[in-house]
DNA sequence: GTCCCTGCAAAAGTTTTGCATTGCG
DNA sequence: CGCAATGCAAAACTTTTGCAGGGAC
């Protein structure tokens, strides 16, 4: 079983914690980073990176990297749902589109693979960018 | 417009772009480096980088992301397919699991993007990890 | 001769790790 | 005291870029 250690919630935690839950953009660590050290000056990169890794652990934030950019995002919401990316500026959204139930078993009987669930993520154009080229 | 510029296939490139083909395992670009480096000894990372991208812009090889790995994989399949991560050991398998026209659409209604495509990866477990725990 | 390609080395960027210090329990 | 968490710095990795040399056309 992978029992999640006890858990200490200290000021640098509760303060990422909040910054993920209260973002709504998928902001990376690099941003998260950015949006905690106003209120906690002294924090480093090492315990963002720490924390995020936790909260993944611990299921209270989900980590996504999505298109071909390598950089880890994160996402506060861990119900399920699933992405959009603009191929313009890279913004990810969020969105559901519920899949029909047979496609996971479609997907077990394909691949010999045990099938738990899925990632789904669109490709598009933002309103802001879909106007411009291409 | 993307115009892909003239292209010479050196001994190189005919290497990486027979390997990614050669492969059904989606290696990295350290593994291709690696499986093409015994055949041309004086090969040196940045080509295989150099050249990957550029297979990837002309369309002869599809890159992907898949899970938590932040590391780029290579596809020499470029039609129209979705892949199974086994959350045990990393492997990736291509699979193929047609969804209803409709998702694109309701994604597009749901999210305001102009939707164009889609990537779904399943997770799982495959043959040789399900046995094991979990 | 010109231009493209290669190889090496260095740079850039993200994420992890080592270690001494701090501070809760 | 004992142990976990922090902060800083350095390391580990992947990928990109600068530059000089060499070959193709």
């Amino acid at each position: 079983m992978t029992s999640p250690r006890p858990f200490r919630l200290t000021p640098q935690r509760a303060a990422v914690l909040r910054a993920v839950h209260d973002a709504s953009d998928h902001p990376t660590a690099r941003d998260i980073f950015a949006r905690v050290k106003p209120g906690l000056p002294g924090i480093g990169f090492a315990t963002v990176y720490r924390t995020l890794n936790l909260l993944v652990e611990h299921g209270e934030v989900r980590e996504l990297r999505v298109g071909e950019d390598p950089v880890g995002r994160y996402d506060g919401d861990t119900g399920r749902h699933d992405h959009v990316r603009c191929a313009g500026c890279g913004a990810v959204a969020d969105v559901t589109v519920p899949l029909p139930d047979t496609v996971q078993g479609d997907a077990a009987a394909a691949s010999g693979f045990r099938v738990d669930g899925y990632e789904l993520v669109f490709v598009g154009r933002c309103p802001g960018c879909a106007g411009e080229r291409l």
